[in-house]
DNA sequence: CGTGTTATTGACCAACATCAAACTTAGTGG
DNA sequence: CCACTAAGTTTGATGTTGGTCAATAACACG
């Protein structure tokens, strides 16, 4: 059967699979489900504050992130998303978009009309607890983030967020080993962490300087994942990653 | 019917019914579900991070919050939680909770077994559309205090938190008009809002010098509601409420 | 090559934190 | 009902983190 399903539906199932058990029926069905692919180039809106979809979108490549406007001109970045993440599932109940969705680098994105899901869920209810489980995960990730930027320093904000995409790469196998490749601006970067571009720029150095890290270009690699824990109170759980998937 | 429905059934039902239609047969079932009732004295932990509940809860009176504890003792509220609400729906999907429930004042809590409300769901799948509802609109939440945090100042911040709660308190009908009661100390205040105590006490007295707002206690009255929108760069739209429950 | 974006640096400043003390309020037991 | 206590609020003085502004350097890409 795998070779008649799409390295696209794969990716798919590999997301839900890193977070429960999917049956065969099921991941039968799920491979039918219609894929509308785009492509949209770095710093593209893919789904803007205000719209209504009826439509999901899946990632497949590239990087996503979700992000709102507030006053003055500033933005803050409320999450990152990579191939194989489901970052609007709430569009299957909330009409309408309370925050974008925005390409960070180029990036390839299918979307799955709202229907065609609402039908496999009723097909499958296990398939429904899988999504809500993934959205229940994210919700999870919204309150750290909360906590990252609400309770800690520039430092050990940086260093919370390279734990978390290191983790999260390695678990989708996007990263390799401890280098990752993380399309970030400093401003976006720090828009993600609530800090300033040249804020970030100063943190990144010291971040280097004290050896825990190191960059080249988009690319940053681990030196000390320990020390970088240990600075960002870095606790995975919040990930609920199966024990399987966690490192 | 009616009369055979609890009161405390009420509230949950009262709940779903702000953010979303509930059948009468889903009214039937809702009303026999087994509510385990604990009452909690203000700064009693409800749930634990670590604990793997097999109940949800429902607040029934009282003020609650979701909060984390980061290094060096300090910590990061959440979200705050009235009467009628559900503030732990994900462990019906994620066993092991990643933050606390507490009590900010005396609250009186019902606890509903895993077991029951996963059996209504499968009898009635609205229901469940309806607690996914429930779960994505406080994701929407988190999302926004995301970005009160990281991207607000101490006067916007404190002036957004006063917003949430004005109207969300106003459509659980908790509020009395511009009125209410909010039984955060400034410390807590703070640690919803990333801020230290000192400067909460400030940002108050600023609020009030601009006659924004108008404080007793722990009773709270908008005195120009209008200002205090524009200040906080509030909009509503990320609360999903229905058009009827919105004010 | 130019041209626009991104990274880096320095100087300066503002917002907010910290510390410590005084004052107020609410709760408690005699 | 009052004195006592603990918790919460307010104030002042001072320190620090991180923001802003502006300029330069390094890239990336057509």
């Amino acid at each position: 059967m795998d070779q008649l399903v799409s390295h696209d539906h794969a990716r798919l199932i590999a997301q839900l699979e890193s977070i429960g058990d999917v049956g065969d029926a099921e991941k039968a069905v799920l491979a039918t489900l219609p894929l509308r692919i785009r492509h949209f180039p770095a710093n593209r809106d893919i789904v803007r504050q205000g719209d209504k979809p009826n439509e999901c979108c899946l990632i497949l490549d590239g990087f996503v992130c979700r992000y709102k406007l507030v006053a003055h001109g500033r933005r803050q970045i409320l999450s990152l998303h990579f191939a194989g993440d489901l970052p609007d599932l709430q569009s299957l109940q909330l009409t309408q978009m309370d925050h974008s969705l925005g390409a960070l680098s180029a990036a390839r994105v299918a979307f799955i009309p709202h229907e065609a899901m609402r039908a496999i869920i009723r097909q499958f209810p296990s398939v429904g607890d899988l999504l809500l489980r993934h959205a229940l995960i994210d919700a999870s990730i919204f309150r750290e983030w909360i906590a990252n930027v609400g309770r800690r320093t520039a430092y050990e904000r940086i260093a919370h967020l390279l734990c978390e995409v290191q983790v999260r790469m390695k678990a989708l196998q996007i990263a390799d080993g401890d280098r990752f490749e993380l399309p970030l601006t400093q401003t976006a970067l720090g828009d993600a962490t609530g800090l300033s571009t040249v804020h970030v720029n100063r943190t990144l150095q010291e971040l280097r300087r004290d050896d825990v890290i190191q960059t080249e270009g988009k690319f940053y690699s681990v030196r000390n994942w320990e020390r970088l824990q240990e600075i960002a109170d870095f606790d995975i759980s919040y990930l609920h990653m199966r024990a399987e998937a966690a490192p």
